[in-house]
DNA sequence: GCCACTATTGCAAGGCGTTGCAACAGCGAT
DNA sequence: ATCGCTGTTGCAACGCCTTGCAATAGTGGC
């Protein structure tokens, strides 16, 4: 389980060329957010890291995740109710979709994310970013069961 | 200033209409929220009930946005940083773009807004929910002189 | 192995919002 | 004016996340 990407293997060196240190609870972090796939909200993770270390600190885990950020493994976004979401792992930046109805979640594909970020730099200069775009509507099967 | 919409003249009978009742509580926040001119965060309004009437509940403010919502006088959506934001008054439904790096917050234009809703509904189905969209980038000024 | 330097932790308090609940008070009917 | 029904309020506690601060503990150098 969990045999982690390149990035997560060497996340302690990433940390310490930097002159951050690579301490237990970072570690802990760190393992619990590797075997996250796709997405979670901070209060989840912290959820998780306390089954697995009772003794988990809320602030050193949202902290953690700052960091992390910054090191470009994690990037966080807000969710339909405004909570702090954070996407791992990161491929290519993506945007989120939210039914309203459902609670159902996807990533914004490429072609609409192209499309979005086009639309904004040509009328406005705008250059939107990607990965903290959320979007809260309806999905076709939500869309299509009120509707008929 | 403030001369209020017809909307907002109506706002007590629109309450009643429904079965809900118009209290000095509501009231006051009604006031409030129609001298806004476009867009206030929770806490925001909070302060300027308070300073009207220091005896005001955060609470009864919050719960008294719900039901606005629901008669379609204000919408909220979560700005950049998660927080609660009102749109007053709203005409049609808009989306709101802020800048990261300066703050600014502008509304989503019409062919923007057009574009983004289409893209989605031919591609997956999913029917956007404009007002609450946010999206999060750098302003044409911003990313000019980022780019030097 | 031991030091010093300073990044991090743990903790407590605070800010923004939400929720459950008992007491209160609009509003229509009498 | 009074009554009763039920929508609202005020309050207190809670959830999520952030922040300030003193104590702790990684790290590199010797």
């Amino acid at each position: 389980m969990s045999a982690a990407t390149p990035s997560w293997a060497a996340v302690r060196d990433r940390f310490r060329e930097r002159g951050l240190r690579w301490t237990p609870q970072r570690r802990m972090v760190v393992e619990v957010i590797s075997a996250v796939d796709g997405h979670i909200t901070g209060s989840d993770l912290v959820e998780r890291c306390r089954s697995r270390d009772p003794q988990t600190i809320p602030s050193t885990v949202y902290r953690t995740l700052d960091v992390l950020e910054e090191l470009g493994l994690v990037r966080h976004g807000h969710g339909a109710d405004g909570r702090e979401e954070y996407h791992v792992s990161p491929g290519p930046e993506h945007g989120h979709l939210y039914c309203a109805t459902c609670g159902g979640s996807w990533e914004i594909g490429d072609d609409q994310a192209v499309g979005i970020v086009d639309a904004f730099r040509d009328s406005t200069g705008f250059e939107v970013d990607l990965s903290h775009v959320t979007i809260v509507g309806r999905c076709a099967e939500c869309a299509r069961s009120a509707a008929g």
